[in-house]
DNA sequence: ACCAAAATTGCAACAAAGTTGCAATAAATG
DNA sequence: CATTTATTGCAACTTTGTTGCAATTTTGGT
């Protein structure tokens, strides 16, 4: 595999240490244009046997480390993704929609479009916004 | 109480058989000026022995019939609330924003100020949307 | 190539949130 | 007040995620 020895620099980059595991989910995350739930990607790692504890706590490693981000899915569960990519391929961090598909309940990141507008609640209440997610629902291009 | 009459016209209008339980339930939510969980309203019913899952069931119906909707927590659980009231005391039942309080957990529904400008995905990928929600994190007034 | 320290992993047991089937009970209608 | 129909409570169960701990793996230095 070519990818895993970019998946090795990366990791150090990271300040992590270098797994099996580690690459193995972040192949798999690599690998999915949608967010993926703990189940999904145990499922993609059938005959690797990898346990559902160790997963867990991947995933939180990897969110610790800024790799992932989770999106509370509409079924109650958390959904894993990369960070998306924008036009210029450059990492989105911050502030990007969240699609949900109510056909396939896939969940996209999709950056924002116009970052500029973005619509505020009431102002004088006092609430402080710091961060916001935009959550989108309607059918994704694999279901039309 | 001069209250249950009104809720008992309302659960009606509704096309809903009146119960002890619903007239509970709905005061719960009316009283609270945040989003609650299954436990929240549980534990605000203490006294009148309402198992769990009637409570599950009622706010199924609930939602079903439009009275109130639910949202997903950043601790994976569903919080429920009834449709935000506009400036002109006008029920919301479309989009509004959702606003987490990162200090204390909280959820608020707020209509939006800005109805038209909202930020759109990229648009030629094939995404169509239907419907959105706006989270905002951020502190709630009762937090600072 | 080998060693020691520190982090990672797998396993078992557990906890919380929510669901299902079914019998007992309560609400609406005439 | 009797009948029909929806609602409720209970027990058992499922799914998702967590905790403690011992065994294994990684890494940096010899
Ligand atoms: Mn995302
Ligand atoms: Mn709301
Ligand atoms: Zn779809
Ligand atoms: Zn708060």
């Amino acid at each position: 595999m070519i990818r895993n020895e970019q998946y090795h620099q990366f990791l150090r980059q990271c300040g992590l240490k270098v797994t099996s595991t580690r690459l193995l989910v972040l192949d798999v995350l690599m690998s999915s244009s949608t967010a993926l739930s703990h189940g999904d990607i145990l499922g993609k790692t059938r005959g690797s046997r990898l346990d559902k504890v160790t997963l867990y706590r991947t995933l939180d490693t990897f969110i610790r480390h800024g790799i992932v981000h989770k999106v509370a899915s509409e079924d109650r569960n958390w959904l894993y993704a990369l960070h998306p990519i924008d036009r210029n391929n450059s990492v989105v961090r911050g502030d990007h929609a969240h699609f949900i598909c109510d056909h396939c309940e896939r969940i996209y990141c999709l950056p924002l479009q116009t970052r500029n507008s973005m619509p505020a609640p009431e102002s004088e209440e006092g609430f402080i916004v710091r961060a916001h997610e935009f959550r989108l629902h309607g059918i994704c291009p694999q279901c039309h």
